[in-house]
Order: C-alpha cells, then sequence, then structure tokens
DNA sequence: CCTATTAATCGTAATATTGCAATATACAAA
DNA sequence: TTTGTATATTGCAATATTACGATTAATAGG
C-alpha cells in the first residue's frame, strides 16, 4: 500500500504525523537551520549551502512551504526564504504538547 | 533513489531527521499517545485500541523499539509495552533545540 | 504431548519518497 | 529583443513505506 490510513486517526495525530513527515528527511532540517542561523532572508544560496541539485532543494522547498512553516517571496529573479514565524509558533505548540507529555512515575518494565 | 543522502549532513541533523520520521505516521504517534494515556505498561490491546491489523501494529511497534523510544517485555504469551523514559528525555532535547531555535526579530519577508 | 493464545516474521501489492536531468518559466540587463 | 540568471516543473528510475494475509515462534494450560 504505502497510504497511510489517516481516517481512522484524530485530526491531531494526523496533523502531528504530518509535521513529523517534513522534519523527516535531512535536507530540510538543514534547510530549516540554515534560515535560523542566517536570522533573515535567504535569496537561493541554499543549492550551494547543501550538497543537493537544484531541483531536490526546489522540491523539499515546496514541502516546507506546503505546510506553512516558509514563505518565498519572489526579488527580482531570485526568491528570498525566511521562516514563517507564526506558523512556526504554531507548530511548535503541537509538537512540544506531544513531545512534553507526562512519563509515568512507576517503573512498569 | 527514494534514498537520502545521509552522508552530507551532519550527524545532529541526521538525528533529528529519524526521530521526526518515526513520528511521521499517525499510527505512531496514536500508538505512544496510548502508551503515555495509559501511564503504565501495556499489553498487546493497542491492536483493538488501534484500527490496523495485528502485523502492521507489530511492524511500527518495531519501529519505535529500534529507535529506541519505547521498551517491550515478554509477560508469558503477551508483551507488555511502554515508553522508554530516559531515551525519551534524551530525545525530547534534541527536538525541542531544534524546534525552540530563536525566530529572527526583523521582518524580513 | 496437544491446543489455544499472542506476537513476530515473511511475502507481496499498492503507493510514496528521493534525487536528478531535462526543460520550462520568469525576470533583469544589455 | 536577446541573453543570462535563478527558480520551478516534469518525467523517470531507484528505493522506501504501508498494510495485511499467511505463516511461524513462543508460551500457558490442559
Amino acid at each position: 500500500m504505502g497510504l497511510a490510513k489517516t481516517e481512522i486517526f484524530t485530526d491531531l495525530q494526523n496533523e502531528i504525523a504530518l509535521y513529523a513527515k517534513v522534519f523527516g528527511h535531512p535536507a530540510r532540517v538543514a534547510i530549516l537551520e540554515h534560515l535560523f542561523k542566517i536570522n533573515a532572508c535567504v535569496c537561493g544560496d541554499l543549492v550551494n549551502e547543501i550538497g543537493l541539485a537544484q531541483p531536490t532543494i526546489s522540491q523539499h522547498l515546496k514541502e516546507l512551504k506546503n505546510l506553512g512553516l516558509i514563505k518565498g517571496t519572489v526579488e527580482g529573479t531570485s526568491v528570498c526564504y525566511c521562516i514563517h514565524k507564526e506558523n512556526w509558533t504554531q507548530m511548535k505548540e503541537v509538537m512540544f504538547k506531544f513531545l512534553d507529555q507526562d512519563l509515568p512515575k512507576s517503573n512498569c518494565c
């Protein structure tokens, strides 16, 4: 199949999975880390920064954009990318709640 | 290809991606949430709890176990699962650091 | 030993992902 | 208009993932 049965899970579970999936590739992690490090817009040097071909980077950027985690604004012939602050904060809340659940006190096994 | 070029990324980037990948499926999110909710060991009722076939659940559990996020201890004919507290805490630190990076103050785009 | 129960593994079909060459698009500068 | 530059899209090959039926292990209780 290769197809997740999303209909049997809650919206929140699917949302968490979607966010996590996009972080599930080191190239996208690297892109995001670079955007954070530069702390501003980045115009196209991502292809040089990360060692993947231009179409591949473009594809990863698209996935990040589709989830709303980054923004891209056209600037002449190039496109400037940066973190979408509001959406990132919102995503962070969802992921934190999932990751930060209370661990059982008892040592069960 | 379908094969990530892990060798061109840092160990940390690959580690983050591996953790995120395992959370990138709603079934595994649901399994973990159930383990947190029960707050103790769970003996095999995951198949009933989540609406997937037994081999499918078993496969998802294996992936969670491979990453060390859960433990499974044999108890007679059944197996009891629970969160691996130490490893979960360690994973949380890694993911928090990634998710909680400082957002740029300036509005770039 | 035999049988039932539970969970893991195997095999396989359907689908998704990754990466890139080739190409297309969009715009700036000459 | 033409040329160059930057990015997006298309198409495809290789591989990965998801799901499950069938089967296999492992153990408990007769």
